[in-house]
DNA sequence: ATGGCCTTGGTACAAGGA
């Protein structure tokens, strides 16, 4: 089964090119980030009309996060359970045996700022929140838009990254805190070129001159490690008209 | 060159993104 997440900026100006590439890609899970509509403007019809379930956690302007799966989910979560949050940014559900966790953690802005703190704190709260869910799902996958690069080779230009918002020291032990849990990167469980990014600044001609950041990730628990066939960014939607300064990210799973 | 672009809300321009 393949299993992808995409964050859209916006499902509202995207849904053309969602529905679009749902048709090229075939993704059998789509986790959608930043939605920035409320749950009443979800295009469900129009979802599911191509072939998909959907749940959705919606909000006005900003943030939202979504499901989209071939099959219908159970036990679906909204937000860290316990933590406190006026934005919507967490969105689980079961797929058979499967924990689908999809994510868009907040951007942080500055370090130092109010807004980075509070990337450390939910960071923080995922974390315990997901030790507890491991343990009850062993097959979990945590799949969105971490806006973190885990390491200088997700990175453009590290020298000029080095520090700032999505590269700093404090992002990336969370990042590995994460992993310690019994999380993987499906990304680096293969050999991949040089230079593979998930986002692109909309200036500057970054996409065109392939300035960007991993910041869009894939993890999958221990228990599905063996099971990762592949894992790519598909950069096509990228090249669309109007496009989300995200590519999609997508595993293959036996 | 410490900015460039895009989206929302709302109808001018500010906030947020990354």
């Amino acid at each position: 089964m393949k299993i992808a997440t995409w964050n859209v900026n916006s499902l509202a100006v995207r849904l053309p090119q969602l529905l679009q590439w749902l048709t090229t890609a075939r993704p059998d899970v789509v986790a959608l980030q930043e939605l920035k509509l409320t749950d009443d403007k979800f295009p469900l019809a129009e979802l599911q009309e191509a072939g998909y379930h959907a749940v959705c956690h919606g909000q006005k302007t900003y943030n939202g996060v979504a499901l989209l799966t071939r099959e219908p989910v159970t036990d679906v979560t909204r937000n860290i359970p316990e933590f406190e949050d006026d934005h919507a940014r967490v969105i689980a559900a079961s797929l058979g045996p499967l924990r689908l966790v999809g994510g868009y953690f907040p951007n942080g802005q500055a370090p130092a700022s109010d807004k980075f703190a509070y990337k450390m704190r939910w960071l923080d709260a995922l974390r315990g929140w997901l030790k507890h869910e491991l343990q009850q799902h062993p097959r979990l996958v945590l799949m969105g838009d971490f806006n973190i690069a885990p390491e200088d080779v997700d990175v453009c230009d590290p020298v000029a990254w080095a520090g700032q918002i999505h590269c700093t020291d404090e992002e990336r032990t969370h990042f590995r805190a994460l992993l310690t849990l019994g999380l993987h990167d499906a990304f680096r469980l293969f050999e991949q070129p040089p230079r593979l990014y998930s986002w692109w600044d909309y200036r500057m001609l970054a996409f065109q001159k392939n300035q960007g950041l991993r910041i869009d990730h894939i993890l999958v628990s221990d228990a599905l490690k063996l099971r990762v066939r592949s894992c790519s960014i598909d950069r096509q939607p990228r090249k669309n008209e109007r496009p989300s300064d995200h590519a999609p990210v997508l595993i293959e799973l036996d």
